[in-house]
RNA sequence: GCGGAGGUGGCGGAAUGGCAGACGCGCUGGUCUCAGAAGCCAGUGUCGCAAGACAUGAGGGUUCAACUCCCUCCCUCCGCACCA
């Protein structure tokens, strides 16, 4: 008979419901501790994803109760975008009917995996009093500049029927259904991120407890390179084409330059020439090539000739003006010079074209030759062929041309960067209202703050055809003026759903708050977010963009801290037969429906002993039966208690206690559960006693909490376990009064001793070769040293 | 190409200079049972009857001792990328 964790589960999470167990409030006296999990898009049904997420989550906040820190551990949804339109379209229902149907359905699973969330504080970011504040941050955004409008290419998925930002095209496809990202011209609002990018770069390094590679991804899409504009002259007017290059070290080696097609004076360049036509006819072939297709076609460079010169400012020579596929409009200045020979890239386009080269930078101890290349030489060297400067190593020449360049006025120290602004306009119904008004008068008109929220309409017309819905609600398009009263146009697009989640940590602070988005005596206490649990897709975008939002606020005066996350997990994907679970494969396995065979307590004992929080987890049915046998073997331990415990089983104890306090702080739960394992295996062998039961239910309780409340009443405790406190190790307990040591000889293993802890190092050599399990191995061979390594081991070398 | 994480039994994984494979799954045997299931006990890296030998992606090195440190290389996954 297995216990029943049926009638045990729905008891205590009664009993945690009813005694507002997890309730948080702000108390100065106490050490806070806030642990926060990334909410979930409310899709009705939470998937091993979540129960992963929020079980790691789970184990540390009730691990960080039992300490006695005052835990903050809150849950909302991010209920806000598409999935809701789309449902409504389907289903014939409303978006928010559909929401709210899925919320309800979705606390009901995450109470049954008896997650400890003070739901008191949940947050819905599709409710009018949480996105009120989207639109209150927007404006603080727009009165400093900070949100404007602007007419510009933008990636546009054709399927969803919106715009996207930079961050969700994925492989030149939409992030959320791969469509084929097209570029169109619109006018839209964009955040003004880069005024914070070197910010949001140098903090980088104050986040030592976020994974590496989350912080080699930020610094990656942030992408700040350092070098120098270059004004290249026209040979046949006074325009200035400027060239971006990291390699200023190499402009006496610079024969060509080339600009994008796309570049503004191409058409200017190639006028009149022989060579408009065929160049004419370049530009439109690569204009029709989707960027995929352009940039995977990385063997040959393509490109024509404008007819035009220019002139390099360094030794004023005539350099041939090229247009060429390889060169992108959208970094740097879309113009490079091109230097065959310490260049890859461009040495393959002058070979391909017959383009001439020169080398500038001749490695240590060797004669390079233009000539004799087989391709770019784009190591450190010596400079030659240039000027004043031959000589140098390349590298100080770096700076000394530099200088030298901007002294003279033909050059400018220059840093571009990758990041982009964020585009935030979505011509979608199901998210928040721009509060912003277009006045035939007046022109871009700010909603008052008085006048906030701007709702959504409640009965906007779902067809699923003819763009927003919002731009067919009368009532909602067709305003006064906030300024002149005249009549006016309604801002029909909404904010990205990335905006709702770059602050809803802030606002779990103080959900109910009524005078701004957030309390700042309320997030001085809690804030910032101690740990941060979630997946790696969010690298860039979630984690970008809440950075970036809290130095916002810190500008505003509002929280005092650069940055919002304390330390960061990223757990792993949990995976069947090697693939992620999704419908199309057809390999999901529902939680819901593992937790009516064997309980949630089985269900997150597995998902924490399969594997490390950060790795893949490969799901394994028998593996959770596996972790069901377990907690029945621990459950019949009560029928067989003694009156007291063995030497031995107490220092398992305390050994296994030690091993999971330090294991649970790392987020090591495997290895915690293994302990706990072993701790099981030696009851089993020589029994327990009542204290050291109690000490394992507590250890286990974090992962199993139902299952451990239960065994903690029946213990004859009276008080919730999660309000006893955590239990301490002796260490003199941890050590045995014998050890057995391994014995080496010259490294291999040929007997085993077993020996006082404390024994001298002269009279354990005397008895280790006294041993005749060791003879012969050692006679007749002098010993050339006695190793020995305390309480493991003894090497003797001979 | 740049950056990040990895490569250990049949499987998930443990060990961060000190007895490789903890713990679990699976498998084998025993016990209990009329029988089965469950439970409990024992075994289980490979080769070998054994003594023993060989084993942590490959090869080299440092060390009394290397999964762990150093060098050379291969492979897998992830991010960025004709980035000038």
């Amino acid at each position: 008979m297995h216990y029943n964790f049926k009638k045990i589960e729905e008891k205590w999470q009664k009993k945690w419901q009813a005694s507002h167990a997890f309730r948080s409030q702000a108390d100065p006296t106490r050490k806070k501790y806030y642990l926060l999990e990334m909410f979930p898009y409310p899709s009705g049904k939470i998937h091993m994803g979540h129960v992963r997420n929020y079980t790691i989550g789970d184990v540390a906040s009730r691990f960080k109760m039992l300490q006695g820190y005052n835990v903050m551990h809150p849950m909302g949804f991010d209920a806000f975008g598409q999935p809701a339109e789309n449902a409504a379209i389907k289903n014939k229902t409303k978006p928010d009917t559909w929401t709210h149907k899925c919320i309800k359905e979705m606390e009901t699973e995450l109470k049954r995996m008896g997650f400890s969330y003070d739901w008191e504080r949940e947050v819905s970011t599709c409710d009018s009093d949480y996105y009120k504040w989207n639109q209150w941050i927007f404006l603080k955004m727009f009165e400093r500049s900070l949100a404007y409008k602007k007419a510009s290419a933008v990636n546009w998925c054709a399927s969803c029927q919106t715009t996207l930002a930079n961050e969700e095209v994925v492989d030149g496809g939409c992030w959320r259904c791969h469509t084929q990202v097209e570029q169109k011209d619109l006018e839209q609002w964009y955040l003004k991120i880069t005024e914070y990018r070197e910010r949001l770069l140098d903090d980088l390094s104050r986040l030592k407890e976020w994974p590496q590679r989350v912080l080699a991804m930020q610094n990656n899409w942030i992408g700040k390179s350092s070098g120098v504009d270059i004004y290249f002259h026209l040979k046949d007017s006074d325009k200035v084409i400027p060239v971006f290059t990291t390699r200023v070290d190499t402009i006496f080696g610079a024969t060509y330059i080339v600009l994008a097609p796309e570049h503004p004076l191409v058409k200017e360049l190639i006028k009149g020439k022989p060579q408009e036509k065929q160049a004419l006819e370049f530009i439109d072939k690569v204009a029709k090539e989707s960027k995929v297709v352009r940039a995977s076609s990385d063997i040959k460079k393509e490109g024509v000739f404008t007819g035009s010169f220019a002139i390099n400012p360094v030794n004023n020579e005539e350099v041939p003006i090229w247009i060429a596929d390889y060169v992108l409009m959208e970094y740097g200045t879309g113009a490079i010079m091109a230097v065959p020979t310490h260049d890859q890239r461009d040495f393959l386009f002058a070979k391909e074209h017959g383009l001439p080269m020169r080398v500038v930078i001749q490695p240590k101890g060797s004669g390079l030759k233009a000539e004799d290349l087989t391709q770019a030489y784009e190591g450190d060297g010596i400079q030659v062929n240039s000027g004043e400067f031959d000589g140098l190593s390349n590298q100080e020449a770096k700076t000394k041309i530099a200088g030298w360049m901007e002294q003279k006025g033909i050059g400018k120290i220059q840093t571009h960067w990758r990041l982009r602004d964020w585009l935030i306009s979505r011509q979608r119904y199901w998210g928040t209202p721009i509060p912003i008004i277009y006045c035939p008068k007046c022109g871009i008109v700010p909603v008052p703050y008085k006048d906030l929220p701007v709702e959504l309409p409640k009965d906007a017309p779902f067809t699923g055809e003819g763009g927003s819905p919002l731009g067919k609600v009368k009532k909602f398009v067709e305003v006064k003026c906030p300024k002149c009263k005249g009549a006016s146009r309604r801002e029909t697009d909404t904010m990205a759903t990335f905006f709702d989640s770059s602050w809803y940590f802030l606002r779990f602070c103080s959900p109910k708050f009524n005078d701004a988005p957030f309390d700042t005596q309320e997030a001085k206490y809690w804030m910032t977010v101690d740990q941060y649990i979630g997946g790696i897709e969010h690298a860039i975008l979630h984690l970008l963009y809440s950075r970036f939002f809290t130095k916002f606020f810190q500008d505003l005066g509002m929280v005092a801290f650069p940055e919002p996350f304390q330390r960061l997990l990223t757990q792993g994907m949990v995976l069947k037969d090697g693939e992620v679970m999704s419908k199309s494969k057809g390999n999901i396995v529902d939680p819901d429906s593992m937790t009516k065979d064997y309980g949630a307590d089985a269900l997150r004992l597995f998902i924490l002993f399969a594997a490390p929080p950060e790795t893949e987890l490969e799901w394994d049915n028998r593996g959770l039966e596996g972790a069901f046998k377990f907690l029945n073997r621990v459950w019949r331990i009560q029928d067989n208690l003694k009156d007291k415990a063995d030497a031995q089983v107490i220092t398992a104890l305390h050994k296994t206690t030690k091993k999971v306090t330090q294991d649970y702080g790392e987020f090591k739960f495997n290895t915690a559960i293994a302990s706990l394992m072993e701790l099981t295996n030696a009851i089993y062998q020589s029994g327990a006693d009542k204290e050291v039961f109690s000490r394992l239910v507590i250890t286990l309780s974090p992962i199993a909490p139902h299952f451990c409340e239960e065994l903690w009443e029946i213990l004859g405790n009276k008080e919730s376990i999660f309000k006893a406190s955590w239990p301490g190790y002796d260490p003199k307990l941890l050590v045995e009064e014998n050890v057995e040591l391994a014995i080496q000889v010259n490294g291999k293993v040929r007997a085993k001793i077993e020996v006082p802890r404390d024994i001298p190092d002269d009279k354990l050599k005397e008895l280790v070769l006294k041993d005749e399990k060791l003879a012969p191995w050692l006679e007749g061979k002098p010993l050339k040293k006695f190793i020995v390594v305390p309480q493991k081991l003894i090497n003797i070398v001979i």
